[in-house]
DNA sequence: TCCTAATTATGACAATTATCATTTATTTTT
DNA sequence: AAAAATAAATGATAATTGTCATAATTAGGA
C-alpha cells in the first residue's frame, strides 16, 4: 500500500502543512478505495467518520431538491478533499458525492484528522480557509443563479469546467458529462441545455464532439456569461 | 459604556463559550457604533480588522452582480455576528452588510478575537460551525434558486423571513423591506414580486398592510414553496 | 454483432418571467 | 401642507424557459 508521506495529495490543499510524522500516522490508518463510476463516496444526510482524499478521478457534489431534481453544486477532482466540513462541524454530510468515472480515494479516520487539527494550527486554519472559500463561491453562485439567464449560466459553467478540469489532447474540456448533468449544473431543463449548446455550436463559440465539448472562442463565452 | 460580560450576545452564537476573562478583554477594547439605516457595516472587497456583534437592528447581506443588480444573500439581526469568516480566512469581506434600520453594533478588534481563537478551542469550533452552517444553507439556496420557480421562492422567502424576524403585535413579519428588496432576495424583477404578492393576497394566503406582510395561511405557503 | 435502452436532438406549444409604460399611492423634502 | 421624489401596482407585450411529443443517435448488454 502506498505511503502518505509521498502522496500527491501533499501538494494540494490543506494537507500540504502536515508534518512527516502526521503523514506517517495517516499512512498507518488509511484505507484505499476504488469507487466505481456512478457510486457514491458520501451520501447526503449520512454521518461520516473520516476524511476522503481524492487520488484520482472526478466526482460531482449534488443535492436532491424537494421536487426530486438533482442540483450539481460543485465538481471534485484528484487532489481535492471531501468530508472535512462534516468532521469540523460535527454534522451529517450535506451533499452526495457521486463518481463521474472510476476513482481512487483514500479514507483517513476521523481520529487522526482531529489529532492533526489539535496539534497543527496551520492544518486546521487551512481547512477553515477551504470551507470559507467554498462559502464565498456558493454566495456567488446564489447570485448568478438568481439573476442570470440560463444562456449566461451555461457560458459561465463551460468556462468554469475548463478551468477546473483543463483540456485533453484534442483541446476538449477534460470531463464527460451528460447533457442532463450540464442542465443540473446550471439549473435548467435538459432540453434547454441541449438547445443552447446547439446554438453555441452554430455560432462557432464551442464545438460538440459527442459528449466532449471544445471551447473555440473563450472571449465570446466570457461575454455571453456577462450578459452581452 | 456597557460591559461584554453582561452582553446579550453571550446568549447567542459562538460567543457563549467565552470565559469571563475573555469577555473582560473584549470590554476593554471594544467600540460601540450606531449604524444608520442605509449605511454599510461592511463593504464587499474591503478588508476588516475585527468582529462585529449586532446588539440591535437588522441588516441585509448583499452581493453586487456583474449586471449591477443587488442580490440579497442573507438577513442579520440582533445576536448575530459579522466578519468572523473574513478574520478566520484572512480574506477581504465577501458581502455588503447594509442596515435595514438603525443599528447598535459592537466592534471587537481582530487581535482579541485571534487570542480567543488560540486559547479557546470551543470558541474557535463554534465559529467554524457557524461558517459550516452558512455553507450548508448556501448550498440549499443554490439548489432552490436554480430549480424552483419564482412563486415557490417567494413563498419560501416569506416563511423564512417570519422564521428569522418573528412577528410584531399585529402578527406581521417583523421587518420592513421594499418590494425591490424582496425581489432581490428571491432573484426576480420587482414587478414580478409585486404581482405574485398581490396574487397571494387575493388568495388570502397573506395580507399586505403597506410594507408589512402578514402570513394568513402558513400551510398554503409551505405547499406553494414545495411546488403544489 | 445485434438488440435494447438511454441519450441527444428538434419541433410545437404552453407557461413563466421580464420589460416597458402608465397610474396610483406613499414618503420625503421644502 | 404642498410639492417632489420614490415606491407600489397594474396592463400590455415580448422574451425566456419548460413541457410534451417524437425522431435520430449513441451506448451498453446479451
Amino acid at each position: 500500500m502506498s505511503n502518505c508521506t509521498h502522496c500527491i495529495m501533499k501538494r494540494f490543499n490543506a494537507l500540504k502543512t502536515l508534518t512527516h510524522d502526521e503523514l506517517e500516522r495517516f499512512s498507518d490508518h488509511k484505507t484505499s478505495l476504488i469507487i466505481k463510476k456512478g457510486e457514491n463516496i458520501m451520501t447526503e444526510g449520512n454521518s461520516i467518520n473520516g476524511l476522503y482524499c481524492i487520488q484520482d478521478g472526478k466526482c460531482k457534489l449534488t443535492k436532491l431538491n424537494t421536487n426530486g431534481k438533482e442540483q450539481i453544486i460543485k465538481f471534485i477532482k484528484g487532489g481535492d478533499i471531501l468530508g472535512h466540513r462534516s468532521i469540523l462541524s460535527e454534522e451529517p454530510v450535506g451533499l452526495n458525492a457521486t463518481a463521474l468515472e472510476d476513482m481512487r480515494v483514500c479514507f483517513i479516520p476521523k481520529g487522526d484528522i482531529l489529532e492533526s487539527i489539535k496539534d497543527n494550527p496551520q492544518f486546521s486554519l487551512n481547512l477553515i480557509k477551504n470551507i470559507s472559500l467554498q462559502l464565498s463561491l456558493a454566495n456567488t453562485a446564489i447570485s448568478q443563479m438568481a439573476q442570470k439567464p440560463v444562456k449566461d449560466r451555461l457560458a459561465e459553467t463551460l468556462l468554469s469546467l475548463e478551468e477546473i478540469f483543463g483540456v485533453d489532447n484534442e483541446d476538449c474540456i477534460d470531463v464527460i458529462l451528460t447533457r442532463e448533468e450540464i442542465a443540473n449544473t446550471i439549473g435548467t431543463a435538459t432540453e434547454s441545455a441541449i438547445r443552447l449548446l446547439s446554438n453555441l455550436k452554430k455560432d462557432h463559440v464551442i464545438d460538440l464532439l459527442g459528449k466532449k465539448i471544445k471551447i473555440l472562442n473563450k472571449n465570446a463565452l466570457k461575454n455571453i456569461s456577462e450578459g452581452y
